[in-house]
RNA sequence: GGAGAGGUCGCAUAGUGGUCUAGUGCGCCGCACUCGAAAUGCGGUGAGGCGCAAGUCUCCGAGGGUUCGAAUCCCUCCCUCUCCGCCA
């Protein structure tokens, strides 16, 4: 959600902000047409309201003072105010049901310095860490060597749950553990982020604070009436405050949760369909931070440097990937990829996505801080990134650290977590 | 799942149809007293909307209803606690 007072002082901003998104700026104007509406009728109400509350008053005190004649007078006239006013009211309500949803689906505008472009072809690289491995025969992509190794069961993932899910197995699945503790011991022991292990169900209010409802309902498994599986631990770790007012001391809240993730994938069906490469239920530590507006950019470096730090801790050569207007979606201000490199593959894949949404996802979710006793709540900047994402990390291990022998060598870093150096040979 | 109790302004409580524009205590802020502090006294102290402002409207878990008027009465739902049943 954007500022109501931005949008009504400065549209043409608003919409050149969208257009830069490349997304639709005719809902300005429709936010604009139903709130001039909606302010004027909420004006009047206020005042058929305010008119009929007299009358009302007036007559308990009448009835005190023994004038009953008057006191039935006052009460008939109220009667035919308050008729009167509910053909407004109900109005007022259609209005601001209309105004809320117009607001939940205007997206966010991006920040001045993200660079301009239509897709992601225009995105930017701004940085690469370490080289790509060199092998002395063509290295093979994960669900070979999975399969070779006994990493992976799909087969048997089909068979029990569907295309898309992943059985880990044996030293794979000891691996899987292994990859997400080291994980979270990485960002809670050694980059200050507090644990939180969240609720892999949430309701609906929560998904619309960080902005997945009303627009991603697609993509989300739905358990119940008002329960939906998460896509991702983003949704409880932010929500954790909603409708919360913090104190600026306690800012920034940085978090580190690990869920399991359940996504539909329903606009992927048949891309990247092998292996772990896109999968409906996946593993990721995430990393969300509460921060003051005037540090949320500075926090957004430290957050995907985080993200980083574990492909850094492990050895595995990255690239970090500015999004360019076009491709940043609709609720970010600015985001940065971090791209895991897979030998196997031959590609760089998306292992982190880090995105400052400055006060988009607070105002939905109602996330507030007050500066100083007395001051005006304001809301918090939001900013969240994977820190990391498991089936993408698993899979550039097994294809980063292949040997000549056919065995993977494990990480240093990792072989205290996984128990072992090797897997195979 | 069943039975009972309960959800009020940061916390604790009062309020069972009409000065409730929600009282009181604690906490917090300001002022006074003081060399300073404590104690004490006085005043203030929630959020949101509309409005240039004066002001006004909404919010007592959520939503609906009765009424001229609801924290208060009725209905539905949510949550918390106690007991029972079931259960990892």
């Amino acid at each position: 959600m954007l500022d109501r007072e931005l949008i009504r002082t400065q549209p043409e901003a608003v919409k050149a902000g969208i257009a830069r998104k490349r997304l639709d700026t005719s809902i300005v104007d429709e936010f604009s047409r139903v709130d001039t509406e909606y302010r004027k009728v909420r004006t009047e109400n206020d005042e058929a309201r305010a008119e009929s509350n007299r009358f009302s008053k007036s007559i308990g005190q009448l009835m005190a003072q023994g004038k009953r004649e008057e006191a039935e007078e006052a009460k008939a006239k109220s009667k035919a105010l308050k008729d009167a006013a509910t053909d407004g009211e109900e109005r007022e309500r259609e209005l601001e049901a209309a105004l809320r949803r117009i607001e939940l689906e205007m997206p966010n505008l991006p920040h001045e310095s993200v660079p301009d472009g239509k897709t992601e072809d225009e995105n930017v690289v701004v940085r690469t860490w370490g080289e790509q491995p060199v092998f002395s025969e063509a290295p093979q992509a994960h669900w070979d060597i999975a399969e070779r190794l006994s990493l992976l069961d799909l087969p048997r993932g089909a068979k029990i749950s569907g295309s898309g899910f992943a059985v880990y197995t044996g030293a794979g699945a000891r691996l899987q553990r292994a990859l997400f503790t080291f994980m979270i011991d990485h960002q809670t022991l050694r980059n200050g982020y507090r644990e939180i292990y969240p609720p892999y169900l949430v309701n609906r209010a929560s998904l619309v604070g960080t902005g997945n409802l009303p627009k991603f309902e697609d993509d989300l498994y739905k358990a119940d009436e008002d329960l939906y599986l998460i896509p991702t631990a983003e949704v409880p770790l932010t929500n954790l405050y909603r409708d919360e007012i913090l104190d600026a001391s306690d800012l920034t809240i940085k978090l580190a949760g690990y869920s399991g993730c359940f996504r539909k994938e329903a606009g992927a069906a048949g891309k990247d369909t092998r292996g772990l490469l896109r999968i409906h239920q996946f593993d990721k530590v995430e990393l969300v931070k509460f921060s003051l507006p005037e540090n949320s950019y500075e926090e957004l470096e430290s957050l995907t440097a985080d993200a980083e730090g574990v492909l850094q801790a492990l050895g595995l050569h990255y690239r970090v990937i500015e999004i360019c207007t076009g491709d940043i979606g609709a609720k970010g201000s600015k985001q940065y990829d971090v791209e895991v490199w897979s030998p196997g593959v031959g590609r760089y894949l998306e292992i982190s996505s880090c995105s400052n949404f400055e006060a988009y996802q607070s105002r939905r979710a109602n996330i507030r801080f007050r500066r100083a006793q007395g001051d005006k709540p304001e809301h918090v900047h939001i900013l969240n990134g994977s820190g990391l994402a498991t089936p993408r990390l698993f899979s550039a291990i097994l294809e980063s650290f292949q040997q000549p022998d056919g065995s993977v060598l494990l990480p240093e870093a990792l072989r205290p977590y996984v128990g072992f150096e090797r897997l195979g040979g």
